[in-house]
DNA sequence: AAGTGGACCTGCTAGC
DNA sequence: TGCTAGCAGGTCCACT
């Protein structure tokens, strides 16, 4: 589900309502991704800081007299939070709630590729050892195109699945990366290292672009996604390409394709992109 | 080192 | 109507 827009709004949406939040309690449902790695009950007491995000990871900081560091947490494919006073007892896709004095913030993951992990840190970025081959900010103004340029610089991959790796720039998943390629009229096939500086340009643009613009729009609500207060997104109504298949491309008309590329379904138009 | 494929898990949809 | 295969927004890990 989650891309950078969806990370984003979700985290927007309960940041200043959950800071300054008392932990009274914590309840974990079946396993995530990976353990808590922590004893829950410690959290207990702890007061809940600033959210932040690092990519698609969010960011919770927590601190108590006991303990000191922050919850890093992952939505995966499937999962979102919510933020809310009325605690409706947990179905059985809930695998964490944290209720605090100020409503309860429940992780709702059906696929469990998501993850909630305790690290004695004092921001996201030394927390765990996940964050340490993330590719810049997309908003980062050091993300510009001669960073991606140099980044995709002898690489034989496809230019697609080297935005997707998330080691060059963060955030873009396989809804953005195939609208921003889309946009700078990139074919996701060329090679990754064969793009030239001008079009690295272009693509940094676009991916921007495509981010603020889905940002805007709340995210995309493919089937389930929704911010911490149940509101789903719009940006699939602007999608151009992805999940367009055989659809005429808005601009010259010609049908959408959908080929795979490393297992996931790529989705572009044959002459608006070129190699 | 970079590239590839498998793994994790559940739900929904299209097709027979 | 009911079963099955295929697909889904992510990303880590093992192996070549």
């Amino acid at each position: 589900m989650p891309e950078l827009p969806e990370v984003e709004v979700t985290r927007l949406s309960f940041a200043s309502a959950i800071a300054g939040a008392a932990v009274c309690a914590v309840r974990l449902g079946k396993p995530l991704r990976w353990p808590l790695g922590l004893d829950e009950k410690r959290l207990v007491g702890a007061r809940v800081g600033d959210a932040a995000r690092r990519g698609k990871y969010l960011w919770l900081p927590l601190q108590s007299v006991t303990i000191r560091g922050g919850l890093l947490m992952h939505l995966g494919m499937s999962g979102s939070l919510n933020f809310a006073n009325n605690t409706a007892s947990p179905g059985p896709h809930d695998h964490f709630d944290l209720q605090t004095d100020r409503g309860l913030l429940r992780l709702t993951d059906p696929r469990r590729f998501g993850a909630v992990i305790w690290s004695p840190a004092l921001d996201a970025e030394p927390a765990a050892g996940l964050l340490g081959g993330l590719g810049l900010e997309p908003f980062d103004p050091r993300f510009n195109g001669a960073h991606l340029h140099a980044g995709l610089s002898g690489r034989r991959v496809a230019v697609k699945q080297a935005l997707l790796a998330g080691d060059i720039v963060v955030g873009a998943g396989n809804i953005y990366a195939c609208e921003a390629l889309y946009r700078a009229g990139i074919d996701p096939r060329l090679p990754a290292g064969r793009l030239s500086r001008p079009r690295a340009d272009k693509l940094v643009a676009a991916v921007r672009g495509v981010l603020a613009q889905a940002l805007e729009a709340g995210g995309t609500t493919l089937r389930d996604f929704k911010n911490a207060h149940g509101v789903a997104g719009s940006f699939q109504m602007q999608a151009d390409v992805y999940g367009r298949e055989g659809l005429p491309c808005r601009v010259c008309a010609s049908k959408i394709r959908r080929i795979v590329q490393g297992q996931r379904a790529t989705y572009f138009c044959p002459t608006c992109q070129k190699r």
